[in-house]
DNA sequence: AATGAATGAGCTTTCATTCAT
DNA sequence: TATGAATGAAAGCTCATTCAT
């Protein structure tokens, strides 16, 4: 009966695994079949696994999408805060790395942007979904604008305003992601950030000369 | 056996409005649910009529959704054409008029962002899906990418690629639609449309002084 | 208001003719399609007619099948009668042309043929099939037996049952039938004809030496 | 993960277990209620299980026709089989034996009887059907064609053709059949066995004396 | 913890029937 | 009489969920 603080992290970290195991299958199927033609059952075959693991591990379908999207959204926070923390102290350079960041391959990856644009194509209809974008995006821009704010000082923009800005560089991000999953013959991530620049060289002159 | 020709006309323009008519209905939906929970029946009773009747006319849901996303990109590439046809001469001109376009009321509504979202959530796994857009953006590409060679050409921006340029100002475009989708409290159209304009005047500096 | 006679007739015999037509097509649909899958759309289109056309005339679906089956039950009836009556006198004359009969390309016809075990398969479950079915076959009995009486005793066949014989002639028949559906390859309406008439010279070795 | 053999070997066997008794169930319905009118909701009921039972374990409602018309051939095949091998060596037994078997009380059952008819009927227009009852037929004649030769030879009936008196009896068998489907008042198993003996004898007199 | 057979609600689809024209 | 658009009941099928093992 008696169990070891040991034996219960094991039996924890086990189930973490489990969770993650299904979480990835999810990913993996909803980019090739999107939401809406994933079942439970093409998410425990991906898996390996049997029926009704899902059920097990986490109660209902709801539950397991609204997981695979956190999961999302945590990868992409995580990844932020340590390219933020890494870069040179500079704003500029900070801004540029998290442009880098967008289209590194852990982040700009087919599959993982068909599942971004499988949930966004959601966010209108399903709460949760907003809820968890909505926090993400909250933080991005805190960080962002902060960013923003610190170049246009810097060079005396005066007549720019730092959301606007900054909120157009995520909006393009988004929608060179969308160009990448629609049509991968004719971008690629490269191809990608070279546009993101061309905005940045735009709006900051100064600080990013070709 | 023999039917007049005024009699065969009603005949057809009867069915062409009952059409457009659970179209119409199906954007409705697709906004309010989402694509995987709409179903028939409420598409049937979003337009008043009764079970069977998607089927009569459409014969498959896939057939409905299909033509609701033609419906859609027809719409928009007639209001493209015309918005070309209507203004002025220049290039400068006819490059802010389409900017405008994507920011019209007609165009950048709450619902039909919602229906143009929730239809790319799934162009990854839904080939039809893409082949439409393909087809659409292929077309708003000819005529931006030449506008902005215009553009170039006449004010000696030398070093800007006019297919970057015009890429990412689609994608820019794409992704302040997702904003005013997700976020409608911090984005609204004026707002999208100063963002986007941001950039024009980035890249073309001698075109659109504020 | 006032209608003449010949106008009635007139009006009556279209009706007829419509019907016909209608059960000709419905022939043709369940000899290609099966009961199960003939639809009264199948129907009308065969028809050249319209939707709505089967109802008007036959009311219901069931009452076409009735009719249907009663159609070629009739037709079945007819030629018994004539070719009993234009036969020469002798009892083995008229069996062996009740025997011709059945396997005359206007009985033997793989379309018919198909229509009769159409039929049959839902004998056993539809009591108004079961009913025609029944009707005709007392009436052939009726003539077999007699027929078959009269060649025993004139040949002295002393220990033949006469109701035997001929309900295991037709029992033959039914079964050539369903071979020349089933295998037209092996099958044709002569070896057929050439099967039966191993069973009458077997029977009756006096009348029909070969 | 790891799984007894014996635990496999149990599943498997309640697998089969599980298709048989849906099957017997279709059987019993198509009897009642032919082929047309059988739903999976009767079929499900009829075994007293649930809605979604037969997909579950025939995927569709075609598969499980299929594999009911399969399992009637398969079962006739075997007792064919077992039939010629029990019984004594010589062909007019071999043969006799078969004949009694066709109207012994497994095979000659109105309710299977009922189903055999119900397939006939759609033979014409379902492939798979003709394809099952043509590999039955194909090896039933095989051996009744062999055993016919031998009585033909052994008792110089010179001019019989082994082929054409094979296919009659098996004809006749079918022929009685559906009499005693259709009128089981007048007709019952032992007066349709007296029937196709009095083919046998007609054909055969040596071997079948009375 | 894991399995996979079973359930049953809910979906798309078919189609006999109705009815305004 | 004939049309064909519309209806709605009923069918086959899917799949999230449950549960005995």
């Amino acid at each position: 009966m008696a169990r070891s603080k040991l034996e219960m992290s094991r039996r924890t970290a086990a189930r973490a695994a489990r969770r993650q195991q299904l979480i990835d299958a999810t990913m993996k199927c909803i980019a090739r079949k999107g939401i809406g033609s994933t079942t439970l059952a093409d998410v425990a075959k991906e898996a390996g696994l049997s029926q009704g693991i899902v059920n097990l591990h986490f109660l209902t379908k709801e539950n397991l999408l609204n997981e695979t999207l956190q999961c999302l959204a945590g990868e992409y926070q995580a990844q932020f805060e340590s390219t933020l923390a890494k870069s040179g102290p500079g704003a500029a350079e900070k801004l540029l790395a998290l442009v880098e960041l967008d289209f590194r391959p852990s982040i700009c990856d087919r599959r993982k942007l068909a599942v971004w644009f499988a949930f966004w194509g959601e966010v209108q209809s399903v709460p949760t979904y907003r809820k968890i974008c909505d926090e993400l995006d909250k933080h991005y821009d805190q960080e962002m604008v902060r960013l923003c704010e610190s170049l246009i000082t810097e060079a005396r923009y005066e007549d720019l305003d730092p959301v606007i800005v900054c909120d157009a560089l995520s909006a393009m991000t988004n929608g060179l992601w969308l160009s990448c999953l629609i049509s991968p013959k004719t971008w690629d991530r490269h191809k990608a950030k070279e546009a993101a620049m061309t905005y940045l060289r735009g709006v900051f002159p100064e600080h990013y000369k070709k």
